[in-house]
DNA sequence: CGACACATGTAACACGTTACATGATTTG
DNA sequence: CAAATCATGTAACGTGTTACATGTGTCG
């Protein structure tokens, strides 16, 4: 729901029309985030839909159609801007899910595939870096994302060492033949509902 | 695209029916990454459809279809275990975009936001904490699941530190309208095209 | 038998991406 | 005027979620 509640955010600015969001979002997250087109327009859609924002009907077609924030809208843009993400039903990750299933893989040495997502990790940090300084001081908004991607990168990379470690440890984990009797967790980790 | 080459992934070990695929993946995620069974068959349906696994046709409806991994499954299997996430293209991460948006929506303050969404990440690490010491040393899958979100919510806690302060050195570069007699650093907002 | 779990699906929706189609306005 | 660009959409698809429908096996 992040782009959906962007536009709110955007939108609350005062009246924009639907290209001019898409840019102003691109232009605040430092070009680093791209939003096609097409997703503006079909988020619109369903925040008009659900009476979050509104537009002149009457004036049915034309060139920059304005869209307005309503008051449902504003009250549900503030409820979303304080409310945490919901970090007990965190996304997968694509790395964390890959070194552990390579566990279970035929032929596949883990400790190389670890080798080979450490590199590409650091290489990518020094890209970023790099546009970093090219950047300057004057972009806030790439400065905060670039950052943000920096810290996520690192965290990444140490997770690498630690599980490195842990395999070496302990290189063939409890092969799941017969699904083992475990409590499921059923109080998810810090759920806010 | 993860969990469908997680079920590559436990396909390779050896053939396997639906039900089973969904509880072997949330075993080997500690239960901390569920994984809804519709979405097992559907992407089982996609992947014989594009000929990565296959099951007996003949025997056409029975308990326990068992699905098997083909030879182009398991060459995209590898290859998709050594290729790098693209990680020149990240994904939005909600917080940032919160807090960037922020910036420019009236009559909200940030630091305050940043203050309630720091509390509820040291608590849900907390949360993780304490999970992490009752499991023990045996559930490797759960240790390096619940080590990748610490670590992933320690870097979002120290990113929120530096935009806390990269935002207070250069408070709303726009949104100066409610906040009299400060010199507008009309610089405009990103616009690096 | 009847209840219950196991097992396989389907329907409807939200969100995201890519690609394409269509008007309207500007400008050379 | 013609071409470029601005602006608004739609179509098709992948992925994910929730909820429901249906069949099948086992066990008291």
């Amino acid at each position: 729901m992040t782009v959906r509640h962007a536009l709110l955010a955007l939108l609350s600015e005062g009246p924009k029309y639907g290209l001019r969001l898409g840019q102003e979002f691109e232009a605040r997250t430092g070009e680093i985030w791209p939003l096609n087109t097409g997703q503006v327009y079909t988020t619109l859609q369903r925040l008009e839909r659900d009476g979050l924002v509104e537009s002149d009907d009457d004036a049915d077609t034309g060139p920059k159609k304005d869209f307005r924030i309503t008051a449902a809208g504003d009250e549900e843009l503030r409820r979303w801007l304080r409310t945490p993400g919901d970090n007990g039903a965190p996304p997968r990750d694509e790395l964390v899910i890959k070194v552990l299933v390579a566990t279970q893989v035929p032929d596949v040495h883990v400790a190389e595939l670890i080798q080979v997502h450490r590199r590409h990790l650091v290489e990518t940090m020094r890209a970023y870096s790099r546009l970093k300084e090219d950047a300057g001081e004057h972009d806030v908004g790439l400065l905060l994302v670039v950052d943000a991607e920096l810290f996520r990168l690192d965290a990444v990379s140490r997770w690498l060492d630690t599980a490195e470690a842990r395999l070496r440890r302990r290189p063939d984990p409890d092969a799941v033949a017969t699904v083992p009797a475990r409590p499921k967790l059923r109080g998810r980790v810090g759920a806010r509902r």
